[in-house]
Parts: structure tokens; sequence; C-alpha cells
DNA sequence: GCACATGATTTCAA
DNA sequence: TTGAAATCATGTGC
């Protein structure tokens, strides 16, 4: 570093002070022809300096070593650093240190969260995988959608990162390319290496605020992907005919307890390709709803009423098979669910052809069940003294106070032979 | 575009 | 934790 003597920390202290020099000699006055010629020295100084850029590179070489030799140089460098000493000084206090952007650290912990900063994680973000959990991941469709989100998260993480290279490269040049130019420029003012550093932070700010704003958009876009593929309510689509015939099927064939256990939830979802907290979901709306308006599901409740009684016909018609509880109910649609109290129907059958109750299994379903079957029974004439289709199954299950009556207290169970006005005895409507 | 249906979410209570 | 009730937001049929 040939240059670094005439940087200006080998300076320091050479200023007007101790080296009275160039400018005490301007500012007082005197030296009379001397002083001129050396004003003149000066002017041709601050001219080559001023055109040096005017020239070719040859040029301006010879110039600059002219200058360098030139016998004025060092007080003319003088004069510059203490130009300098004051600029700084009022620069000095306006430049503190900036405490870290809390903003910056906002994005930064969102990207990171998102996955679209940091490590790559296996197969996507965190933030669809939370969302393919919460789902249960059990819907192919959540699947294909989660798979699609991944795919346009990986997208916006490749050219986040794309960029972030981009600007970070630039930068890094940007701030060689100034360097140079500053140590350079050293040889003929006073430049120390504070100085550099205090440019090189600059240049880092300016990138650096490039940066967030590419942040920034980075995640905007990752939060419209977001609002697009993960926002349930955005994404909700309507269960399938035959999803919603089952479910169905299980809430009018257990209407005096439609609470389906644990097991029986993750049967139906199983059965429905939903998950069980969409089973759940359904189950919580449809018994609200019911019972809010009863007049309005008596027509489907009918319907399938029907479709069980006709399940339950076929299964009485098998005889023997009827025996076990534990029997697949597999004789129509009604019946088909393949759960421990499918069972509730086939005690029902026997009760009503004057068997007692097998087992211990007199469960929550049997209010239902034997409504089903005295239902069975208007269809073939049993019970079909004068009842109307809207009469022909009526709500059940609902006591007084508009909760679901406890099913699972065998003495709520109707008798068959109490016929058809016992049925409606306990209806709203 | 509107009304209604429906799945999901939120809040609250038991 | 679960379910009731209210509510939201989207889907669907006219």
């Amino acid at each position: 570093m040939d240059e670094q003597p005439r940087l200006m920390h080998s300076h320091a202290g050479v200023g007007m002070a101790g080296h009275p020099g160039l400018s005490q000699h301007m500012q007082d006055g005197t030296g009379g022809t001397d002083s001129e010629g050396r004003k003149q020295d000066i002017g041709d100084i601050l001219q080559q300096i001023m055109t040096i850029t005017d020239q070719s590179l040859d040029e301006a070489q010879a110039r600059k070593h002219a200058l360098n030799c030139h016998r004025m140089k060092p007080a003319l460098f003088n004069v510059l650093c203490e130009i300098k000493e004051k600029t700084v000084l009022s620069i000095r206090g306006a430049q503190e240190e900036e405490p870290p952007d809390a903003q910056l650290m906002r994005l930064d912990n969102m990207l990171l969260a998102e996955g679209v900063s940091g490590p790559e994680k296996g197969g996507g973000s965190a933030a669809a995988a939370a969302a393919a959990a919460a789902s249960g991941g059990a819907n192919t469709d959540n699947s294909a959608e989660h798979s699609d989100y991944r795919a346009k998260l990986s997208q916006i993480r490749q050219i986040y990162h794309t960029e972030l290279e981009k600007y970070e490269q630039a930068c890094n040049e940007f701030t060689t390319h100034v360097m140079n130019l500053l140590r350079e420029q050293s040889r003929t003012r006073p430049i120390s290496p504070k100085e550099i550093e205090r440019m090189v932070n600059i240049i880092h700010r300016k990138f650096s605020s490039i940066q967030m704003q590419l942040k920034q958009s980075t995640c905007e876009a990752v939060m419209i992907l977001r609002s697009r593929f993960l926002d349930a309510r955005r994404k909700r689509r309507n269960f399938n005919k035959q999803a919603t015939e089952i479910l169905n099927e299980y809430f009018y064939s257990h209407l005096s307890n439609p609470y389906p256990s644990e097991e029986a939830k993750e049967e139906l979802a199983k059965k429905c390709s939903i998950t069980v907290s969409q089973v759940s979901n359904w189950f919580g709306n449809k018994r609200i709803r019911y019972k809010k308006n009863i007049g309005k599901f008596q027509e489907e409740a009918n319907m399938y009423a029907a479709k069980t009684a006709v399940s339950a016909a076929s299964v009485s018609a098998h005889g023997s098979q009827a025996n076990s509880p534990s029997t697949p109910n597999s004789a129509g649609s009604a019946g088909s669910f393949n759960m421990s109290n499918s069972g509730d129907l086939f005690m029902s059958v026997q009760s009503l052809n004057g068997d007692s109750y097998q087992g211990a299994q007199v469960g929550a379903n049997v209010q239902s069940q034997v409504d089903t079957l005295r239902h069975v029974i208007s269809q073939t004439g049993g019970y079909s003294d004068g009842l109307t289709a809207s009469q022909m199954y009526s709500p059940q299950g609902i006591n007084a106070n508009g909760g679901w009556q406890d099913a699972a207290t065998p003495s709520s169970v109707t008798s068959p032979t109490e016929g058809p006005g016992s049925v409606h005895s306990d209806t709203s409507n």
C-alpha cells in the first residue's frame, strides 16, 4: 500500500494547527508576489483535478503522477484535510447507528415461518403441512391442492432466492467498485478508512432497503397464495351426494341420539372421504338445523326412514342372520354402517318379532330404531291408519327442553304396541 | 343478482 | 373437550 501514507489518518494533526501551510498564507494575505504565485499554482492543481476525468486513461495517469509530485500538493492536501475534518464533524452527529428494523424482522420471521427463507423443509412449507394436518390429510382433493400450493410456494421461494442472490451480488460488486474508487481517490483527497466503512454501510443500507421491498412483495405473494389455497372458508366445497346420503342415513337412523361415537365418526369419515372433524361439523350443523326447522326436514326424514325400512325388511327376511348384533348390516344402504351400533336395528327387529332384547346392547339408538320399524310396519300396512306422508316420520328424540332425549335410557323406548298415537306424542309439530 | 343451502368457524357453557 | 348456537363465507339454483 504505497498510497497508504497519503490517507487521511497519516495526516492527523498535520492540519492548520501543526502545519500552517498554505491556508495560513492565503488567509493573512502575506507573502506578496510569492503568495500570488502560490495561488496560481493551486488554481492550476484544482483545474487539473477538475479536468482529469475528461482525459484519456494514459493522460490521466500521467497527470495524476504530475499532481502527486507537484510541489504544492502537500499544502493543498492539508487544506482538503482541514475542510474534510469540519465536514465530517457536521455529518458525524447525524449518522448514529439505527436500531434493528422491526418491519424487516417481521418480514424475515414470516418468510422463515412460511418456509420461503431458511432451509427448505421436506415437501414444502410448514404452513402447508400444518394445513394438511388440520384437515386430517384424508381428503384427496386437499392433498392435491396442497401439492399445488407447495409447487407455487416453491416457485415463490425460487424467485425470492434468485432475486436475493442478484441483489447481494450487485451489492458486493458495487461496494467493491466504490471502495476501489475511494482508495484511488485517497491519492488526491483525504479519505479515512472509517469513511470508506461508512460509505460501505450506506451502500448496504440502500441495498437492504431494496431487499426489504423484495421481502415485502414476497410476503404479499405468499399471503395471496395462502388465502387462495389454505383458507378453509374460501375453498368450501359441498360434500358429494353419496357422502351426504351416508351422513343423513346415519342421522335419521339415529335420530333419537344423533351423536356418533368417535369410532362411528371415523367410520363415517372413511366412508364419506372426509375428515372426522368434518363429520363432527356436519352433525353439529345437522342437529341444530333439524331442531330449528323440523317441519322442513320432515320429507327428508321420511325418505331416509323409507330407505331404512327397506333395509330392515330385507334384514328381517334373512331370519337367523339377525341373531347376532355383530352381523354386518349389509342389506341396503341404510344399514350399511359397519360399526358397533349398527346392530341396533337387528335388535329392534327381534324385539318387534316378540323376542326379547339379546345381550347388553340396548344402546342409544333404540328409540329411533323402534320408530323406524314402526315406519316399516306403516309401509306394510301395520300403522297405515290415516297417516299422511308428512306425518309418516315424526320428529322424535327432541325433548320438551329442546334437547335430544336421553336415548340411552331404555325406558324411553316406546313399545311398538302403543300404536301411531304414541309415536307422535312427543312431536313439536 | 338474489335467496337459500351448506360447510366452517367462533363463542360460550357444561 | 364437546356440543349448542350464532355467524361467516361460499356454493348453487333460479
